[in-house]
DNA sequence: GAACTTTACTTGACTAGACAAGTTGATGCA
DNA sequence: TGCATCAACTTGTCTAGTCAAGTAAAGTTC
């Protein structure tokens, strides 16, 4: 069992931390609408007064509630209930692999294309690299129990995976290959329904008409473009759940 | 301008503070691969020795990796650089009305429908109802510049916001005035890519077959739910957009 | 009145030390 | 061998104080 000292009001068994206290005092008087948005909320000196801690303790509960985004602070100024004019959550995409192995499914890659080509204009610039630039290209059927739940169409920046056209990928998804080549990257990405082109219909063994669902992803690592990713998901078998909770 | 004390090497002017300068090293040195997956990573002492700073400064470098979910700490035993294995994204979903404003553009709601029904089963399972209980209902279609961009359908719970059918909903969007009845919540999402209902395709102005991405989210505050929408985009039109940076 | 200075208050960051609580491995004993 | 104990090390949290940097309002001077 994990503790959880953020359950400031918890089993009863154990009184949480002081500064779980402070914090989850301020997030309660936030539920219940005590300060409107842009109101000014207690000074570190006023808290520490009023729960008797010292200011370290109160300053970490605040920043805690800075960083969830439910205050804000100003320097010199105060601190301020935050603007909740938005739904924030945290969207995670697993690998596939791993997420089709969670729900006790069987995972199959159906490798369709692996080569390298040499990158059109629009390609280049996206991927950091001169037009005509060699770059690798996959194209790979992902199956979950011998249906069809993905079309990965992948372009690669040879620079930094100069290995991975030789990887089975029936073994090993390109995401994680990826991922122990650059363990740290950041993404930018668009999710949007579209219809499948006709080779993806054809793939995925839908039709032409059938709703998908299409992320597309460029992943970069310390600056520099690693992969452009399109996964295409027919709408019957594929959903993004999530949840937010502040 | 903002001062960003995370920019461990920011501008040369300003000498990044101490707890961001470990932060910094340790998310680098996580960049490089220099600690695999699991593997152990330098203690609190270590860090303050290699630093020479207090251990408070240590700690908070290493909770904020913690938060952020590249490093995972284990009391007794040590830190340990995380899985990486999975992509996390903030996801926001922005209220519409601002979404559109922000671009620059006209928002125009026309409403379809306002008023109380009675819950059938479903319906009222996901609202905490008893069946049959009373449900205010409404169905709003949202233009960018004349575009349909979203039809909204959106039960409320009457407990939470009794004066809700009384809104002008051409003024304010209903999820701008629950944000305001109840200012923290927490949601459930799902987001597919589906065919329009005949209803929906008349609404929006598009085919049948038109491709949409369809929303689906259910929105509670202190565990009561609050309600339960549905937002249906047109494909061609409207897609989420965000990124990643660790 | 306008411009400058002072003062009070705010958050940002850090230090040096303390105690608690958990894990691990070595030691000693039956 | 098996078990209990202890020491060393780890993270989790807190205190009481310090200095820095920023804001805003009151006071002062011209």
């Amino acid at each position: 069992m994990r503790r959880d000292p953020d359950a400031a009001t918890g089993g009863a068994n154990t009184p949480a931390a002081p500064y779980a206290r402070v914090k989850q005092f301020l997030k309660g008087e936030l539920e219940l609408g005590r300060w409107a948005h842009g109101a000014r909320m207690p000074s570190d000196a006023e808290l520490v007064a009023q729960f008797g801690v010292s200011r370290m303790t109160v300053t970490r509960a605040l920043r805690e509630l800075q960083a969830e985004g439910l205050v804000e602070r100003v320097q010199g100024v105060g601190t301020f209930a935050a603007q909740l004019h938005r739904v924030a959550s945290t969207l995670t995409i697993r690998d596939l692999h791993e997420e089709i192995v969670a729900r006790g499914h069987q995972h199959e890659a159906r490798v369709q294309l692996v080569r390298k080509e040499s990158a059109p204009a629009a390609l280049a610039r996206q991927l950091g690299l001169e037009t005509g630039a060699d770059v690798f290209h996959t194209l790979i059927v992902h199956f979950e129990n011998g249906v069809a739940l993905q079309c990965e169409d992948r372009f690669v920046n040879p620079a930094w995976a100069p290995e991975f056209l030789s990887v089975d990928f029936t073994r090993i998804t390109p995401t994680h290959y990826l991922l122990q080549v650059a363990p740290l990257w950041e993404a930018q990405y668009s999710i949007e329904a579209s219809a499948p082109s006709a080779q993806e219909a054809r793939l995925l063994g839908v039709s032409a008409h059938e709703p998908c669902l299409v992320i597309v992803r460029r992943t970069m690592s310390r600056g520099v473009p690693i992969t452009l990713a399109r996964l295409v998901h027919p709408g019957r078998r594929y959903a993004l759940q999530g949840e937010f909770k502040p």
